[in-house]
DNA sequence: CGTGTCATGTAATCAGTTACATGATTCA
DNA sequence: TGAATCATGTAACTGATTACATGACACG
């Protein structure tokens, strides 16, 4: 199988569970996997037409009172095949790009406060999202009593909810470093603007690189 | 300011605490932020490029005896600031994509012991990196103890055992909610091959679309 | 009649990976 | 001589967002 296309197969699986359209799939994507996964329509719509292409989905024209007219498409059976096998095959892991970590680590350049901020800004984000997952959370755990289906976009949820609360406890943890840094900068000897990482940094390629961080 | 492209602070970031080739900065991402950044060939030598052409880098050839020339990149006073600006900058946070979730939020398509092999790999992987990082953390310890520099970097893979270890949870719990879902699939009556998902699907438009799990 | 929502689409652009092309040097 | 590593680069392609263009219909 050619390397397939994600985005096409979120789209087969918003239409499995609900045909609509192109609107529609947005509209879901943005109340019920929106934490991790969206589409623009510059992708859906071409997407849609794609599937039809392919014999994956159909269309047709549905009349609205009191709206314009829309196309509602629905996976066919092929469509439904196609999915549940793109389902069943294992998960690329891909490497997530973090600005914040990038940032974090280049952070002996800039005044420690400027750090402080960042991780700040992060916390209230998380604890943010982490009201928003257990509101989600709770109306699913009730769903899920009479309906097993509902168990899996649980799953998801609980997924966001662990991940949160490891981050809210990382950024306590990462304050107090920071705050702790800010002692030890005050009693010892003053470094000035340029930073000690600067510094340290190997003049001439002569010397060979050493590992800043890593194994592998 | 233009919306600024993240990977050229990146290099930049790298070339700030170790100035080097294009070659070396792979080598130093590969071995230092390959867990939360990692770049191209082809993003890394345009760039060196265009810092050049913004004054932000210079570069000068240098001889190594044994291995062929290098040109060795070095950021200028304006490149420091430009970077020193870029790290002070808010981070913008982006939604990550997330194709296990993805699949796992339409996990009632396929059989059980699918989502359960997923959940499996995934716990696989988060093990590993936890190891992995743990390693690092042990290294890191040690430096930053009369280098306070290392405490940034240090904090970043603080953040991904935080991470790993909410994941390992998550898997865990998940994994038993799979197990309490089989057992009662088998007492319940069969519904085939075809999944409740498929069938509480809305054959038309008529009917409002309901939020499937989502606030906002 | 203007604004807002519903609805569909395309074109331009950007970001990023992969594959490809080239070549020096070392070492077995 | 051929493989491995070091080293630099470009071209093609894919994936994805954003801006733009269009238009129906409702409501104030």
């Amino acid at each position: 199988m050619t390397k397939e296309n994600k985005s096409k197969f979120a789209v087969m699986g918003v239409l499995s569970i609900c045909p609509g359209s192109g609107y529609d799939i947005k509209k879901f994507m943005e109340c019920s996997t929106s934490n991790f996964w969206s589409e623009s329509y510059g992708q859906i719509y071409p997407i849609l037409k794609q599937l039809v292409e392919e014999g994956l989905a159909a269309s047709h024209a549905e009349k609205q009172e009191g709206k314009p007219e829309k196309y509602i498409y629905t996976l066919t059976e092929q469509g439904k095949e196609g999915l549940q096998d793109w389902l069943s095959e294992s998960v690329a892991s891909a490497v997530e790009r973090n600005e914040l970590l990038l940032k974090l680590f280049f952070g002996a350049h800039i005044p420690l406060e400027k750090n402080k901020e960042h991780v700040h800004t992060f916390q209230e984000l998380q604890s943010h999202l982490l009201e928003k997952y257990e509101g989600i959370e709770r109306e699913l755990i009730a769903e899920a009593q009479d309906d097993a289906t509902f168990s899996y976009p649980l799953m998801t949820v609980r997924y966001g909810i662990h991940r949160c609360r490891a981050f809210l406890t990382w950024c306590d943890e990462t304050l107090a470093t920071l705050h702790h840094l800010a002692e030890r900068e005050k009693t010892a000897p003053q470094e000035g603007q340029e930073s000690v990482l600067v510094k340290r940094s190997i003049p001439n390629g002569k010397s060979h690189s050493r590992t800043f961080y890593g194994t592998d």
